[in-house]
DNA sequence: CTATATTAGCCAAATATTGTCAAGTCAAAA
DNA sequence: TTTTGACTTGACAATATTTGGCTAATATAG
């Protein structure tokens, strides 16, 4: 349950890599790279998808914190938050019955 | 469980009112307001507390429609999205301990 | 047919997000 | 103490997205 930043920041570490080398893997700034690790910038999907590529083996991790950290910021400080991501989720398990 | 296009469509019509009566009422263009019933246009936060004190019994009901719309549209189509959204309740839950 | 309500298409203006660069901090090495 | 390397910060330009509202098209009622 840690946001995507801190998820990233510590990947990267415990594989001892530097911001610039991670960047150049990916074709991405690394003072970009640093402003995403410390929750400074959202990265774009791409960028998301590329990170989850690199680090491949928590590769849902990386998604599910950055989803998740998008949907935080989409209803932070109302007060009506936590019941509306309720009701989300049930029209998303309806719309997934629709699919099928 | 309806999103905020039939919610308040159903409203104005259960008034009978007209796009442009409301539209009036709220300074805000009846096309405009026509996409917006149409779920074609998102409203922005300001309309959306504009119109659900106009229909001031369903204020609650409005905004969570709205809410929870921006919810499913930020995660359609992406796999993990019902589990992102779970743990963002987990993380709002998480912030709210926080606050008080 | 006429009048009124709603919808559709379009595009300019407003807003928000992104990428990049130069300058800055900080810690450890020399 | 100076230098070096890693990272951070702030500012700004470039892009992308969203918004408002006009005009024209379509429907619906009388």
């Amino acid at each position: 349950m840690k946001n995507i930043g801190d998820t990233l920041r510590e990947l990267r570490e415990s594989k001892g890599l530097l911001l610039r080398e991670v960047g150049a893997e990916l074709s991405l700034d690394p003072t970009l790279l640093s402003k995403i690790e410390r929750n400074d910038r959202m990265p774009t999907k791409e960028q998301v998808n590329a990170l989850s590529e690199f680090y491949e083996d928590k590769k849902n991790e990386v998604v599910i914190a950055w989803l998740s950290d998008k949907l935080v910021y989409e209803v932070q400080d109302e007060d009506l938050g936590l019941i509306a991501m309720k009701v989300a989720e049930k029209k998303i398990e309806y719309l997934k019955t629709q699919k099928s």
